[in-house]
DNA sequence: CAGTCATATTGTATACTTTCGATATGGTCG
DNA sequence: CGACCATATCGAAAGTATACAATATGACTG
């Protein structure tokens, strides 16, 4: 019971031209929009999601793990680049680490994030750059 | 084939060791990584779904068109701030608009989008807020 | 055709993100 | 323990996004 519960503000003027009981269709309204916690934290999945550089490191690790060296030269970036992105994965709890020595092992936390990636390139409507 | 032709840059000297034909594993991992510009648009996609209102504007839509009043009223915020979300949105071709008079109904423009973020939800691992 | 209405656009202040050199940390090896 | 290595963190500059008041647009109404 995070969201509504009274209107906050004044309602728009136009709604109520549109509606016999405004007060009432802006709270359904307000119902549909749903939580705005939950979209804040869905808003931060997306929003690691939302990099294309950070999207290419996830598609490095699709087929296992990688050193962070390994993801340098996979997207040829500067290793405090790298590892800023990588600190963002796994912040958004989409890779894990595991450390050997000096070297840092990363891989993605949960594969289901593969499935989101490849309905947002269906959607996307990305045509094969070939 | 926009991806893929040459090392660009200086490999790591790590990849060197970590690698006895460090050239061939720098191609493996650049065509692991996939191409920039398809990551590119995946991530225009997902940054126009990063930000917590314009999902709020999706779930406000999921059930059915709305005009702009109704969204406005739906977030409880300023009219302009609506308006921006939206045209984000539309940008994004995530929702289409209809004219009647003077009213603008949105609508989503493919469903397959509350897939997608369903799948967030599940792996953002929202607790339900109640 | 003047007024009013719903929405779109613009302008701008502010906040967030990204990039990447420099530097810190913590491991390994001689 | 001293040099070196792989990675992480810091910090500043540049770029991008957000919010929203003010204003423009284009439609309906008398």
């Amino acid at each position: 019971m995070t969201e509504s519960t009274e209107p906050i503000t004044e309602l728009p003027d136009s709604l109520t031209r549109l509606h016999d009981d405004p007060v009432d269709a802006a709270t359904t309204l307000r119902e549909r929009a749903g939580d705005t916690d939950v979209a804040e934290q869905v808003g931060c999945l997306f929003a690691a999601l939302s990099n294309p550089q950070r999207l290419q490191l996830l598609w490095a690790l699709r087929d296992g793990e990688c050193c962070v060296c390994e993801l340098q030269t996979a997207l040829d970036a500067p290793q405090s680049t790298v590892a800023s992105h990588l600190r963002c994965l796994t912040d958004a709890g989409l890779v894990s680490t595991r450390k050997d020595g000096k070297w840092s092992y990363y891989r993605p936390a949960d594969p289901a994030v593969f499935e989101l990636v490849d309905d947002a390139l269906a959607i996307a409507d990305v045509e094969a750059t070939e």
